[in-house]
DNA sequence: CACTTATTTGAATAGTCTTTCAACTGTTCA
DNA sequence: TGAACAGTTGAAAGACTATTCAAATAAGTG
């Protein structure tokens, strides 16, 4: 006889309390944006204020590209967003979540 | 004459106000644990239970080896502490913040 | 309109990461 | 002791990622 119906193997009962993996794999992609130095550093900048592009550039002291790659990565996962204005485009954290992840992170990094 | 002492060039200014660059790199290294789908779910089964290796590969239907090479790095990221019992090693979380975070990220991810 | 400035984009490169496979260590038990 | 089991480890392969460079777009200015 095998198990019918009353008890649960462990595995399957372990399966079931587990998130979808649709919803897995959203939260890893989440945070991998926190994952990485550069965007790190973007999303602290952009925490304190809104930054044109040359702004994060100079502050973080990398290229103008590399800055634009990062913020289109971030961008795509809905953390930031752009505004043009005139020739410049000033970008802001565009989630409430960002900040208090980022606490939550510091914390421990600084607890540890 | 060139700004001298009394106001700060932005750029300056905003530098001051971000962690130290350890202090970014500790925090990006900390997310990238939670940035891959198999370390997120491993973090997820051991908060549901401490749990063996075997175990762990069975639920995420992954092989023993692939595993323990991602139990290596949550070890190293000290998320996660393995004990030994007898042939076995059962691995729990190491670290009261794993919890928080991921309901951070979940509630997020479910939000959005 | 030509010219400069701000930003984006695509391709290429170099580096990192995840998984697999095979070999190895350590423990139990006959 | 030796066979079986649980887990770790190292090397290798393949997939990803971050940055650079050069070229393209787009807006403001003389």
């Amino acid at each position: 006889m095998t198990n019918a119906g009353q008890t649960l193997d462990p595995i399957q009962s372990m399966r079931r309390m587990l998130p979808d993996d649709d919803t897995v794999y959203n939260l890893a992609e989440f945070f991998k944006m926190f994952g990485d130095p550069t965007r790190a550093k973007i999303l602290q900048c952009l925490h304190i204020r809104a930054l044109y592009v040359g702004e994060l550039a100079d502050v973080l002291e990398m290229s103008i590209s590399a800055v634009s790659h990062q913020l289109r990565v971030l961008r795509s996962a809905k953390l930031v967003k752009g505004v043009k204005e005139g020739k410049e485009v000033k970008y802001s954290l565009d989630d409430d979540h960002v900040n208090q992840i980022l606490d939550c992170g510091l914390t421990h990094v600084k607890e540890r």
